[in-house]
DNA sequence: GAAATCATTGGTCAGACTGCCCAGTGGATA
DNA sequence: TATCCACTGGGCAGTCTGACCAATGATTTC
């Protein structure tokens, strides 16, 4: 789908400042209510804004510790491996991929003590044959779409 | 920070139904509005929720192809690759890690040619040693936090 | 060129919600 | 026992939402 430039600044302004709602949305961006109310509901239906939930940050549930799991799989096991990994709370997201790894997951845990305790749990599975951690020590550049947002919006004028 | 059982509920149920204010919140949860107020107030003061900004979808902005890149870094470089790194849209997270890479970083690109723009910018760079990128595809377990959450809460009681 | 389509504007309306206040209750603690 | 804290249930004014509407301007289609 094509974002448009007022789109853009939309979606930059609803992250910056979420609580603002659609009336001072509007004002903010020189435009009618009507307007700004049409744009979100596009958004929604393509799909473009997946929702506003609540972005909750693992580190100050107490689990601060993040790492990346690279795995390798048995042939044939994938499907058994994917619903394996559904179940354990600690691993956040999975993909499956090209290259020498099979599988990446990022996992979090209590502590670097309690991170063993974590990648037990999931390599300890029928299928999985080899796995490979790294530890996060920092993140200089945290989860982001915004700078996205804009080029895609520059891009469609 | 401890998350209670009751915390746990209201995010989840946040995280189903954005749109639900903290009076419908209230009656869900079968507490009092005010209860739903000082419990939302708390998490955001505490840094469990970071705030309720929109969920943008790369893929629907036109960005469908996931990476992710394993960088190794030239000793005493880490502060400019950073920057630069920073500076690039299509780099939407980075994380220095332990292991044999230096840094992890999740790149998306508008299609599989374009990738390679991507990661000649990303790797176009002094102090960027060596690369390797492992193509996502598919997401079996796309990014979540509610499995967390209620591990959490299940652990305070 | 003319007609039709579409997004936008600016306005109204009733209903609902928010943020804020308050007094009272119960449990836990000192 | 006295104090503190979280929760309850209630009320208040102000604001926002979702839903409409007619009019305007731009773009596309015939």
């Amino acid at each position: 789908m094509a974002i448009d430039h007022l789109d853009g600044r939309l979606i930059v302004l609803l992250a910056r400042e979420p609580r603002i709602g659609v009336l001072e949305a509007s004002r903010r961006l020189g435009v009618a209510r009507g307007t700004v109310q049409a744009r979100l509901d596009r958004l929604q239906t393509n799909g473009v804004i997946r929702g506003f939930g609540p972005d909750v940050d693992p580190a100050a549930l107490g689990y601060p510790v993040t790492a990346f799991a690279t795995l390798e799989i048995k042939q044939g096991q994938g499907a058994d491996v994917r619903a394996h990994l559904r179940g354990v709370p600690e691993v956040l997201e999975m993909h499956t991929t090209t290259g020498h790894g099979d599988m990446l997951c990022r996992l979090v845990a209590r502590s670097n003590a309690d991170l063993q305790r974590v990648i037990d749990r999931v390599v300890g599975f029928e299928g999985i044959m080899r796995a490979s951690t790294a530890i996060v020590m920092e993140n200089p550049v945290p989860l982001r779409v915004i700078p996205l947002v804009e080029q895609a919006a520059e891009d469609a004028g």
